[in-house]
DNA sequence: CTGAAAGCGCTTACAG
DNA sequence: CTGAAAGCGCTTACAG
């Protein structure tokens, strides 16, 4: 490998002259003398160290990533990780920054803070990181550039990037009300997470806006899971009044309602509508083909890139949360209700 | 941030012997001398800075990796790929490695190979590069230690690890042959895809040995889609003398399938076996539960990983293929055939 | 427009 | 067991 050095040499300039022709500047280089530099770099097969340029301008022009961990053995890349990942690499390329991971898992601020002082990014985004941890906190406490995906950003003054469910959710219940449906019934993810919460209370509350009467018996608890879906869906649509649409809190426990349908010799949509959250691959080849909220996880991603490549310039960026709009897929599976 | 040359100061140690402690040799360090180090380290919030430790050292202690391209303005992150990149970090934090992405999309060796020039890493995996492109030819031209994931070895000498697509097929075959099945009907995926290509030729081998005589009929080509399942299922399923087994190319080959021997009332697995391959998430929530083969995604990314750190660490590394064995999961949707 | 020198924060022979 | 000095390959004031 071949260093600016040998190039010096080889050209008979000086150092701070092919550091100018490499970097465009900071100051001008004659037409010629640029052209007899880039001709030697060409030949000698030169290409700037990255570490030592790093180094010399204490700037990594790199960006890190970090998934929130759930189990503590474990880096967790699901399907939803992996949409923002792309996102982050595609606005990372877009401006020639690199992205390297953070593997370690975090232990806590004791032991785990140490591995993000070492520089090797100018900056870091943190996907998913659990609320009940101190690892936000303490990275905040670093003068490392941080931006977070879905973290409530109150809680710790960051930067933060997340679909907004209250936006989605209220695209699918005005949707079923367009259709006419008034007994409408909603299965619910996981209680303890704040996604499932939210689609949960903005749904009784554009319902009580649209002036529909609260029936609790329509809103069951549940799991983010196939399983919940079926055993709930059976339990609605074998009610003596059932309802003629059903909003699922995921395309998962969509899914289980499918199965409960057609084993209940109930059509969809003829006689339900059905909705679920998240625009899985699968959701576009079920049958019916599902309607659905898209997440817009990539450009999340992107967009969070954007924001910390924006700090990392030194721009200001104010701590607040951008919500970013999913968008509603209307496929198959729903339809007006029969009269 | 304080530096190496702060710790010095402050506990009166000279650089060698910091450095000594830091890196825990290579020269023995006096045990209290060592103690009064570490403390003013801990208490300067002293940490090495990973770029300086490269520069001087000539490692990055970083691993590459780069995603084959399908089109060439698009980091490519498919399922597929965020496995082996999940099986690529776990591998790296085991040994504190770091994983960076070289997300420059590939134009050709001309235009693109500098990219891999500024030293970054200290080693690269390359994710299902593409057959028909100078990458891999290009990249094996440099000094930088290589391994593949899905790359035919043959053609440029570089160590690779892929599933075993022969021992996944003789699976299938061999449990639908064992079930009772004679007459089992192939649908293939894209022509031009490698995969696709030996699916088909060791489900004829694995038949033919069987002693069942070849019926060109029952092997149809398609694409990797549940359209051409759905098509070719149909034609196969209104035969006069329907196959009791259907071998798909892949799940979504599969679930085309399910809704063709829906639409034509055909039970699975009463009427027909039906087996996919990939196993993907949705396979397990189908109904029925699809019987498919389960590609080692997770474990080929640490593979490679281990191999490439193998031979950073100046092992010899034969440039072989490495197969991984993939695992056939048997659910709810083959049975012996009705009789 | 160009050059000589110091510095980035480490590691590593070389000496003792 | 420990220290002083040179070197890794760049960038950046400082001079001209």
């Amino acid at each position: 490998m071949s260093t600016i050095y040998d190039v010096a040499k080889e050209s008979g300039f000086s150092l701070s002259t092919i550091s100018n022709v490499l970097n465009n500047g900071p100051r001008p280089v004659r037409a010629e003398t640029r052209q007899r530099i880039l001709a030697t770099m060409r030949r000698l097969n030169y290409h700037p160290s990255a570490m030592a340029r790093g180094l010399a301008r204490r700037k990594t022009h790199t960006l890190g990533i970090l998934f929130g961990v759930v189990e503590p053995s474990a880096v967790v890349l699901n399907a939803y990780s992996a949409d923002v990942l792309q996102g982050v690499l595609t606005a990372a390329a877009a401006t020639g920054f690199n992205v390297t991971h953070y593997t370690n898992p975090w232990i806590d601020a004791e032991q785990s803070l140490a591995n993000f002082r070492d520089q090797r990014s100018d900056g870091l985004i943190v996907v998913a990181p659990p609320i009940d941890s101190d690892l936000m906190p303490a990275l905040a406490s670093l003068d490392l550039p941080l931006v977070a995906v879905s973290w409530p950003s109150g809680e710790v003054a960051v930067p933060s990037v997340d679909a907004d469910d209250r936006v989605g959710t209220r695209l699918v219940v005005q949707h079923l009300l367009d259709l006419g449906h008034r007994r409408i019934a909603h299965l619910m993810g996981h209680g303890n997470l704040l996604s499932a919460l939210t689609r949960r209370d903005v749904f009784l509350d554009t319902m009580a806006a649209a002036g529909i009467a609260r029936d609790p018996a329509l809103v069951l608890p549940g799991q983010y899971s196939a399983e919940t879906g079926h055993e709930n869906a059976r339990k609605l649509l074998t009610m003596p009044d059932p309802p003629t649409a059903i909003f699922a809190g995921n395309d998962e426990i969509a899914m289980g309602v499918l199965e409960a349908a057609r084993e209940l010799g109930v059509r969809i949509p003829e006689d339900l509508s059905l909705v679920g959250y998240d625009d899985r691959p699968i959701s576009a080849l079920l049958t019916p083909r599902l309607t659905t909220v898209k997440q817009p996880f990539i450009r999340i991603g992107e967009h969070a890139t954007r924001l910390l490549l924006e700090r990392i310039a030194g721009k200001e960026v104010e701590p607040v949360m951008h919500w970013l709009t999913p968008e509603l897929v209307v496929r198959d599976s729903t339809a007006p209700p029969r009269r």
